[in-house]
DNA sequence: GTAATCTACAACCAAATGGTTGTACATGAA
DNA sequence: TTCATGTACAACCATTTGGTTGTAGATTAC
């Protein structure tokens, strides 16, 4: 199978910790700019908890890394974990060209001299 | 906002939705073929409501649709919510490559603009 | 007709999710 | 030293998720 170059639960965890608007924007900021949790967490209307498991989340996934400075928790985007995710995406799309391919083909091995 | 093309609950249902592998294997099997809903089930270990479930998730994020015919609901894959999801994806890597520009830049010393 | 097949959907369950509050501890600032 | 800040983590709660079984209704096959 084509769709199958990544552990299965790591694409879940990938998948599934994008699956959220608030850890969505976590990444994109941490892509910005490296940030401490706190930093981070002032944004959003939840408590810092919640933050703080979101970042956790995205930490399981891969898609960020934390790496402490004093008493600091610095959130750093990793975006290797995000590309797998986008060639993955990718994969998919080739399977659908192929099988337009495939029907093209069917399409267009009429025999000759039956156009009008 | 650069990632904001999308309702962002509709996201939030397409990654959820991927975040599964049985899920993923379905919209596999519907991208190479059309099929029945039992026909699908039958390649699971799971029951045939499950599998009806997971095709009704699918079905919620945009990525298959249903069809009728007959007794059957015959499952077909919609590359459209793929192909979002991936586009999404690269806007994240655009912001991580602006900003790798924009380090860049910075470590050049060379600030923009100076030239006469 | 009757029987088999395919689907829909409800009810139930265990586990995971996404949030909260509260407590404890380490570190930096005064 | 004392106080504020930043984090960790546990306990709790409501909701969602991913599965089950069971029942019922269409549609097709015999």
């Amino acid at each position: 199978m084509v769709v199958h170059e990544l552990d299965e639960t790591e694409i879940d965890r990938i998948f599934q910790a994008m699956a959220d608007a608030t850890r969505r924007d976590i990444i994109k900021q941490a892509m910005l700019r490296e940030q401490s949790v706190s930093e981070l967490a002032k944004r959003y209307v939840m408590s810092f908890a919640a933050v703080q498991k979101h970042v956790a989340v995205l930490e399981r996934a891969s898609l960020v890394t934390k790496q402490r400075r004093g008493r600091e928790q610095i959130v750093q985007a990793n975006p290797e974990s995000l590309r797998r995710a986008a060639r993955l995406l990718e994969a998919y799309e080739d399977i659908w060209r192929e099988r337009a391919n495939r029907i093209g083909e069917i399409l267009s091995n009429q025999p000759e001299g039956t156009e009008p």
